[in-house]
DNA sequence: CGGTGTGAAGCCTTTCACAGCA
DNA sequence: TGCTGTGAAAGGCTTCACACCG
């Protein structure tokens, strides 16, 4: 089995994917799945699918189809997502509020269990099931509290700033919503969501499209 | 000038994030900016930004570089930014009301002009701008206001319905931000935010690195 | 038969390398 | 001289087509 290659980024992006059409179709007590039927609610060619799981190893049974609860394990198992991981969120403003109380987080295996703002009036509130600290105490707050991965929920002028301080502190995984690019040392991972970013393009298409049936309105 | 081809998929992803850095730089009082420069401050290959911009047109001068002004006009113009956008939330939970407040809409010409939830204690609410109306008001109330985008964060059961009545009612640019898959026919443009994922796809590489790297810990 | 697993082809994207212009 | 604009090469991703297996 190939499973000791390397996979593909395109196929790591799609995983998630399929664990979340995975999950559904358990809800509705199917025990197998086809590469189409799967393809088909995740929005992509069977072929991809066939080809992203083989990736893993060969999982399918001919003629049949995949086993969805041990799919499931398998794509977990791969997304390290078998051992939890901790949290920490730094800005708790709407965003990082809204994140903490996002229910898709805990079923995956990501649990809050730090928060962080540099506004003192801040500093002691609830968020979830953790009280917000001091981001002066980041450094000792992630060790007690063993935190791999964090999210950045602070303005654009804060972002290098702390991204440096949860470095040094050993995070390795980090997720920026502060729409600004920030820099991070080799070995850390970084992925930027930009919210305006994802209008922007929209707009692009509806402006191409407009441009294009000017029959419309 | 080749504006009048296709754009690439992957050269619109990358023009909102040349436009971040160029307003960055704008403040900065900076008049031109090489492809080498903004090819670094936006995290990809110079030869990228070159290709990238070509696509629109000859906006630079060799040996000197882009006019950042020139630049950022054309570049909103060719994401149609030119205009306003008028925008809807559906679902008024935490992370609707994180969008609502979102500072980098309003500077990009996106303006948050209804907001609409299935909960009756809900509606009425102040929402930025706006006032919650209920869901069954929708069809009225996107044609009042001339709503041409809408963000979905509703629940992921309600997703499919919200986006089946969004359609009907004429909106053509979807931003999904609901943890499921949702169908649209042919002619609109639908963009999928799974916030889970992103965190997924971390783990995936924090989970690879630390089977490379055994000494970590 | 039905559906997986996979070489091969085709397409898209990125990067190189350099001609050409200010 | 410095930097853009762009053919050409290289690399990666998607899709096809079908051998092969349950």
């Amino acid at each position: 089995m190939p499973s000791s290659r390397r996979v593909p980024e395109a196929t790591v992006a799609r995983l998630p994917v399929y664990l979340r059409v995975l999950s559904e179709v358990a809800g509705e007590r199917v025990r197998t799945i086809s590469s189409d039927l799967l393809a088909e609610r995740a929005g992509v060619n069977a072929a991809q699918v066939r080809k992203d799981l083989s990736h893993l190893g060969s999982y399918g049974t001919r003629g049949v189809g995949y086993d969805v609860d041990y799919l499931i394990r398998e794509i977990n198992r791969q997304l390290g997502l078998a051992e939890q991981h901790r949290v920490a969120i730094v800005g708790v403003g709407n965003l990082g509020r809204a994140l903490a109380a996002y229910q898709g987080f805990p079923v995956r295996g990501f649990r809050i269990v730090a928060a962080f703002d540099a506004d003192p009036a801040k500093v002691g509130d609830r968020l979830g099931d953790c009280v917000v600290s001091s981001i002066t105490t980041l450094e000792r707050v992630l060790a007690a509290q063993r935190v791999d991965v964090a999210i950045i929920t602070t303005p654009a002028s804060a972002a290098q700033g702390v991204v440096d301080a949860l470095v040094a502190a050993g995070v390795t995984s980090l997720l920026n919503f502060a729409p600004t690019g920030v820099q991070v040392p080799p070995g850390v991972s970084i992925r930027q969501v930009d919210l305006a970013v994802e209008l922007q393009i929209l707009s692009f298409y509806e402006h191409q499209h407009r441009a294009a049936v000017p029959e419309a309105g």
